[in-house]
DNA sequence: GCCAACGTTGGC
DNA sequence: GCCAACGTTGGC
């Protein structure tokens, strides 16, 4: 079996939130509505069920981690992009050659306090990570496992 | 709300 | 296939 992987979500907390997340079924929710070339990658061919990720708040006051999520599912079409009432459709995405792919995730944990972006650039250990490379806009991106181990050290 | 950085689109 | 124009992301 090969060794877990570790992702990063963002989301924005307006749309969806870890306490969204936390009050779903099972607290179990698909991460619909992923429309970049990148990221479906990730989801529709690395992840694999039990890999852990982290769940970030963006374009928020206080942008940061917010807690760890379970893959629970992986890569299965993304029926948003099928439907014309969802702000997720997207007409070249076709049910029989689909476009776009998400995966299910489960919440296993919600830090008593977030682990801040601030917080996170001060660190060298965290000099290389993705999520603070200048430019970076992905919304779904692998995390290494040190990192990933040393953030969750700092998390409560 | 601003704006830099980036991805996508579409004319040619 | 190039690249300008446009739309979006996301920190601040």
């Amino acid at each position: 079996m090969p060794a877990p992987e570790f992702w990063l979500f963002k989301t924005e907390p307006s749309v969806f939130s870890i306490e969204d997340l936390e009050k779903s079924p099972g607290k179990t929710a698909p991460w619909e509505g992923v429309r970049n070339y990148q990221a479906r990658n990730f989801m529709r061919d690395q992840m694999k069920k039990k890999d852990l990720g982290f769940l970030y708040h963006s374009n928020t006051k206080e942008t940061g981690i917010y807690g760890i999520v379970e893959i629970t599912k992986e890569g299965y079409p993304d029926a948003f992009a099928f439907d014309t009432n969802s702000n997720y459709f997207d007409p070249k995405s076709k049910k029989e050659n689909p476009t776009w792919y998400m995966v299910d995730v489960k919440l296993v944990r919600k830090f008593k306090k977030p682990v801040l972006l601030k917080d996170m650039k001060e660190f060298p250990q965290l000099r290389e990570m993705k999520l603070l490379q200048k430019g970076n806009r992905l919304s779904v991106m692998p995390v290494s496992k040190i990192e990933f181990d040393f953030i969750k050290s700092l998390s409560q």
